[in-house]
RNA sequence: GGCCAGGUAGCUCAGUUGGUAGAGCGCAGCCCUGAAAAGGCUGGCGUCGGCGGUUCAAGUCCGUCCCUGGCCA
């Protein structure tokens, strides 16, 4: 299978269809936020115009009131790579959230879902007195107390529940479960940092340009309140506040090219440190991109070919 | 031209009765076991508008000049 990772804007999506469309591929999303039904332009999900044919997975498959989890995602993923190779195809995936394609390939251990009963009690406590929960956290899973910190209220909640529930610390959880059955090629986008800016700042005018608004107006039409959790996303924050009237149109493409640039910034942090990567320091529809990305997919295929033949009959016992 | 209010970190601004400067945001770097487009951590020597003066010591007092905004001519 194929992972094309990179920042968001860095053409991720255009690459991977070249690549997808030269060996029977499928596009599988990684995007936490192109899960959602509806959020399409802030989210710049690939017009199915502009799908080429190619089969696309995980867009559009989470209603907007639903929560969603990595351990989800990685669950559902995993299904329709292996629906994928069993017809003989190659998966294609496609990621921007770092978080989710580390738990599709590495795994997460088996941990209990959220407990929102059990984190509404722990967020009143913590509200009355802060930073009682970091500190029941040390007593409770004294190693996760000192890897997190007190400030990051997110995390110390999510292991306190771990403990809460499972009446073990995180680490006594038992270990991951990797991807395992499939070769794998990483290509990374990484175009140099200015025009990467420039870029975003003019996709987000675009955005506000192309109806973002109108989108936004429509979901909300359609029944939804604007506090569901893809509403606290890149654009959309902006667009509510922009709809409510507490932002003019002008601050609301400002913040949200601020803060989409912030975010890149975030991800070129994640990605970094994955392994594997073969780096391109280019965009992604970038021509001479494509050419090298196209070679080094050709390589991959290749050898790909040789190890499944010479794999192939010892796999019958695994 | 006169009066008033200002000119302090990239931006917005704090700076007590004089003891060589801070906060938010930005920016930079980073973290990450089910909210991840989320959440969190670390980093601030900047001609305190210029020049003189008073003082052991001035962003802080005095003089003068420059700039910005407002009001009056």
């Amino acid at each position: 299978m194929l992972v094309v990772l990179g920042p968001t804007g860095s053409g991720k999506s255009a690459l991977a269809m070249e690549l997808a469309a030269r060996c029977s591929g499928e596009i599988v999303n990684c995007d936490s936020l192109q899960l959602y039904r509806g959020f399409d332009i802030g989210t710049a999900k690939t017009p199915l115009a502009d799908r080429r044919g190619i089969p696309h997975h995980l867009f559009d498959v989470v209603a907007p009131q639903m929560s969603y989890s990595a351990g989800e995602y990685a669950r559902e993923a995993r299904q329709i790579l292996a629906g994928i190779t069993g017809r003989g195809a190659v998966p294609v995936v496609v990621g921007g959230t770092g978080f989710y394609l580390r738990a599709l390939l590495n795994g997460l251990p088996a941990l209990p879902d959220r407990d929102e009963d059990l984190r509404a009690r722990l967020m009143s406590r913590e509200q009355k007195r802060p930073g009682s929960l970091h500190k029941i956290l040390r007593r409770l899973d004294p190693k996760s107390a000192a890897a997190i910190h007190a400030n990051d209220i997110q995390k110390v909640t999510r292991a306190l529940e771990i403990r809460l529930l499972t009446n073990a610390p995180r680490q006594a959880t038992g270990p991951a479960e990797p991807l395992i059955g499939h070769a794998l090629l990483k290509i990374g986008l990484d175009p140099e940092r200015a025009a990467l800016n420039e870029r975003l700042d003019q996709r987000v005018i675009e955005m506000f340009a192309n109806g973002l608004l109108d989108e936004v107006r429509g979901l909300l039409a359609g029944g939804l309140t604007g506090e569901e959790k893809p509403f606290e996303s890149l654009g959309y924050k902006q667009a509510i506040a922009c709809l409510r009237g507490s932002m003019t149109m002008e601050e609301a493409i400002a913040s949200t090219q601020l803060q989409t640039r912030q975010y890149a910034k975030r991800q070129r942090t994640w990605f970094r440190r994955e392994p594997d990567v073969c780096w391109m320091e280019a965009f992604g529809d970038a021509a001479s991109t494509i050419t090298e990305a196209v070679a080094v997919q050709e390589e991959f295929l290749k050898t790909l070919g040789k190890n499944n033949r010479a794999v192939g009959p010892a796999k019958t016992d695994g």
